[in-house]
DNA sequence: CAAATTTGTTAGAATGATCTAACATATTAC
DNA sequence: GTAATATGTTAGATCATTCTAACAAATTTG
């Protein structure tokens, strides 16, 4: 059974997967907060377990047994976030760092039942999707605020940054999961949007936050 | 602050502190499933940030600062045990595993906020008492069944072991916390008691049963 | 009280997770 | 296509937690 730590390792290699589902060492100590050297050598250790292919200056892989646990340790932290909000009462900015210890839990039982008294959710307080209990992720596809158009309707559905300082930046706009908003222009020089939604008028959004920001084209 | 594993040894040294305080070495690598030396290694790493009391050869005590994060410990415990029973319906023979881990989380309004959902109990599933969020917990005076006499009436109040096992078997017999039981005797070969409570006109409980009953004498 | 037993300590080693310093390979820029 | 830069690896060390083997102190027993 994976440690604490590997857990984690298996979880920064699964959200950091590019397309191909590779990532590189120093992309991973980076997100991890390690150095390249423990990472390098976490990743040895991960090899042995049959968690990632891996050679010699070549970027790391989960095979499909990393990848399951992987994503059920994304479940076990979707799952608790989804609960804090939805059953303790906590705001979607003050839910992650928790969720970032209670992900390793080992309590089968436990995550059963928060996905039983949550009405077995699809997707996390951030819009994320929940991996099922096999693992299996569905698919989104969302596209960011930045790429929309002047004249577009559309409504606020995930985000690809939950960081606090943005949840709270949205909170104080504001700005949930759901929000409808229409498209009123966009600045050519620094690429910010300008939007209105429910009792906003006119709002503008940076691009760095319109870029953090995933919605549905309503039409 | 206390790693993961000192957290475990601080609150064994709690949990077997006779009532001087002290604690064995061999007590406590017993409670822990770890050799003496193993013990003896890491009670000298929690002296030196000052949370026991310990000299070679002599028992363990824990100084007040470790006897208070002891403490903060089991009501994390305690509270984690009532949250499971209360508000996510498990079993008071189910917790105790998955709160030896929930225990450990560090994350103060996760537990204020079960603490508020709980209405602030004192005791938890099995009777024990919750410390205080300043680590204080109150003293009851409850008597083992054991010790009772024939023709008493007493109220079930605590367990002094909380085994999976046991719950299992009060489970069986119907005897919760709260049951009111009449002692019909006493047999004398094997000091087993017979009881009667609820439609239980008579029921025969062991002597190794009746000492791990705690009771309230009614009258 | 001396012997036997229990309890506790020291020494030495292993494992997991981390680091820094030094070196090697790969990529990018000129 | 070399030089500069970025990325990755090795070596060697540290710290926490654990172990077994050997020895030492304390307690119990006859
Ligand atoms: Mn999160
Ligand atoms: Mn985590
Ligand atoms: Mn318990
Ligand atoms: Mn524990």
């Amino acid at each position: 059974m994976a440690s604490y730590t590997e857990e984690n390792y298996l979880k920064a290699l699964y959200n950091l997967a590019n397309p191909q589902g590779e990532v590189s060492i120093s992309d991973l100590a980076n997100s991890l907060n390690v150095s390249m050297p423990t990472a390098n050598s976490m990743v040895k250790g991960l090899q042995k377990s049959d968690l990632v292919l891996y050679e010699k200056y070549k970027p790391v892989t989960l095979t499909p047994k990393g990848k399951k646990e992987a994503a059920l340790v994304v479940r076990k932290h979707r799952l608790t976030e989804m609960f804090l909000v939805k059953k303790m009462g906590f705001g979607w900015e003050e839910v992650h760092e928790v969720a970032e210890q209670i992900e390793h839990i080992h309590a089968p039982k436990f995550f059963e039942r928060m996905d039983e008294m949550l009405g077995h959710p699809t997707i996390d307080p951030h819009g994320s999707p929940i991996p099922d209990n096999q693992g299996r992720m569905q698919e989104f596809s969302y596209v960011p605020l930045s790429t929309c158009k002047p004249g577009q309707s559309v409504q606020l559905t995930a985000l690809t940054n939950s960081s606090t300082e943005f949840l709270e930046f949205l909170n104080s706009r504001k700005l949930a999961l759901g929000t409808e908003l229409r498209i009123l222009s966009r600045e050519a020089y620094d690429l910010s949007v300008v939007v209105s939604y429910d009792s906003h008028a006119q709002e503008t959004l940076s691009e760095k936050v319109s870029e953090r920001l995933l919605v549905r084209i309503l039409e």
